[in-house]
DNA sequence: TGAAGTTTAA
């Protein structure tokens, strides 16, 4: 079974000590109430009673962050412990490995000598796990990946080079990315086109477009080929990197030397498309045609997009009847493009008439347009008929999937229907769809509001046994949310774990958490806070770089 | 993510 398929255990089956467990929510069995914290259809199972008003499955019993408490403030000893270590067999040397790289060691040196004697069965699993786990932390990867490379017996896969050439490039750690490539190249067959592809992206994703055209350059010198499939994704990372015009240039330098194809130039054309500049698009497409390729679908749904961004309609139809003349049909994507901006203009009789028009072409709606239909209906309320077509997937065979569940999820609880909410995650258990931060952040924004402490702190233990990691917005919401429904220990606790995090918590947060620290009279706790607070923007330096836009899971 | 579409806030 899937590591998350334990999540929510049904009453039926043993549960181990502290567990919650969540019940099958239509089966009424909402005949006893725990705890005012508690809604009346969430409940603990009889043999668990005893624990139903201890907090002991929140907070290890030393609470240290209280008042005169006398002992130090560690981190260790006073953890929230809604990250209860794994007891599955597999994850004990994943447990092993965090518990040492907990202790936030700031060279990769200090890193490769902590693991020294350490005793795990390495294997290309546990490697990429770990990965996964730290790739906002290449210090960490990155001085295990040594440590594991000097293990006799091991070497490392070439996927997991992969990641750990992405997770350099991810922090913008290039002259060590640089390094491990250069490593990979004398070691022979490691690096192949993917490598290049995370190279050049990265580069692209921090600005420095010119060194990832330059790396397409000289991609023979990594053993790769330079052909139309490697120029197509640089073209594309440009793109979608935020540079159409360096990927203009590059293109202009090299198709001479790598002979494009319709890709290329339908890369080209939606780049513009995208940067909202149609002339130059226009001028693409004819530069299209002279090389001898027609324009196809997706060329024309790029035109499509830009108009619909602009809310020109008409223009739109003005498309469809361009493409038709040229012997070329609009396909799923194009209709979801139309109805989903529609949708969004509030159009929603024009977008279901589309939806009809899609039918009556014989063009069969997927996953995609599903989910785009099921949110524009649940922007305005309708969250009833989303429900309903949410059904129609399953009547036609269409899977739903994370977006599907994220979007219903989110409309459930922004109407305050946390029941509905709660059953879409069982389902999603069901069919193995696993959530991320997406899925939780809106039950845990209604838990805060609802003062549903319990199972806030419940949800947050699941989404640590799924790798989900806490993001900016969410430990905010967390430290006001406990400390107005006066959980205080616990607000700071997760105020301390955002600033080891590398977060800079935002000064609303950090003036609600001293606010209360003075109401209750807790002033070396107060302190720590004001030491922490001091600590994160001290880290905000320029070379201090705790997220970027690729860290989101 | 990777030639086009879907989740994102007061």
């Amino acid at each position: 079974m899937a590591q998350y398929g334990r999540i929510f255990m049904v009453s039926s089956r043993s549960v181990r000590p502290n567990s919650l467990v969540l019940c099958n929510l239509s089966a009424g069995f909402c005949n006893f109430v725990d705890s005012p914290e508690l809604p009346h259809w969430f409940k603990y199972p009889e043999s668990q009673k005893n624990y139903v008003d201890s907090d002991d499955f929140v907070l290890l019993s030393k609470l240290e962050f209280l008042e005169d408490s006398g002992t130090s403030w560690k981190a260790d000893n006073c953890r929230l412990d809604y990250r209860r270590a794994s007891h599955d067999k597999d994850d004990i040397d994943v447990d092993k490995i965090c518990r040492i790289l907990k202790l936030n060691f700031t060279s990769v040196e200090a890193v490769v000598e902590a693991f020294d004697g350490c005793n795990v069965n390495i294997s290309e699993d546990l490697v990429n796990k770990i990965f996964k786990r730290y790739s906002n932390d290449w210090i960490s990867a990155f001085g295990f990946f040594m440590w594991a490379t000097m293990q006799v017996g091991y070497k490392h896969s070439p996927d997991s080079y992969d990641m750990m050439v992405d997770i350099l490039g991810k922090s913008k750690e290039f002259e060590v990315m640089w390094r491990l490539v250069d490593d990979m190249v004398r070691l022979g067959g490691l690096v192949s086109l993917a490598t290049i592809t995370k190279v050049m992206r990265r580069l692209a994703g921090a600005g420095r477009w010119g060194d990832a055209i330059t790396t397409f350059k000289r991609i023979d010198s990594f053993g790769i080929k330079k052909d139309t499939v490697a120029m197509n994704i640089l073209l594309d990372t440009l793109c979608k990197e935020r540079s159409v015009k360096h990927a203009r240039d590059a293109f202009m330098e090299v198709k001479n030397e790598v002979p494009p194809n319709a890709s290329s130039f339908n890369t080209l054309i939606h780049g513009w498309c995208k940067a909202q500049k149609l002339e130059e698009a226009r001028r693409t497409m004819e530069e299209m045609v002279e090389f001898g390729f027609h324009p196809c679908v997706v060329t024309y749904t790029s035109l499509i997009e830009a108009y619909c961004l602009e809310k020109n309609f008409r223009m739109v139809d003005k498309i469809l009847v361009e493409m038709r003349a040229h012997g070329c049909h609009p396909n799923v994507v194009t209709y979801t493009i139309i109805m989903h901006s529609l949708g969004k203009a509030k159009e929603i009789q024009e977008a279901f008439m589309v939806y009809e028009k899609m039918k009556a072409d014989g063009c069969t709606p997927d996953t995609s347009f599903y989910n785009s239909l099921i949110y524009i209906l649940c922007k305005v309320g309708r969250l009833r008929d989303a429900n309903d077509i949410y059904e129609e997937m399953h009547k036609n065979g269409i899977t739903p999937d994370i977006t599907t569940f994220n979007t219903l999820i989110s409309a459930a609880c922004n109407h305050s229907q946390v029941e509905n909410a709660l059953k879409l995650l069982f389902s999603m258990q069901e069919i193995y769809c696993k959530p991320n931060i997406k899925t939780y952040s809106p039950l845990l924004k209604l838990c805060c509001k609802m003062k549903w402490v319990k199972i806030l702190l419940y949800l947050l233990g699941h989404m640590f046994k799924q790798d989900i990691s806490l993001d900016l917005s969410i430990y905010g919401l967390l430290v006001r949310g406990l400390c107005r429904n006066g959980k205080i220990v616990q607000s700071c606790l997760f105020f301390e774990e955002m600033v080891l995090k590398g977060f800079t918590p935002q000064q609303h947060t950090y003036n609600i958490l001293i606010k209360e620290l003075q109401r209750m009279n807790m002033d070396r706790a107060k302190m720590k806070i004001q030491k922490y607070m001091l600590q994160a923007e001290s880290m905000k330096l320029p070379s201090f770089h705790p997220v970027d836009k690729h860290c989101s899971q």
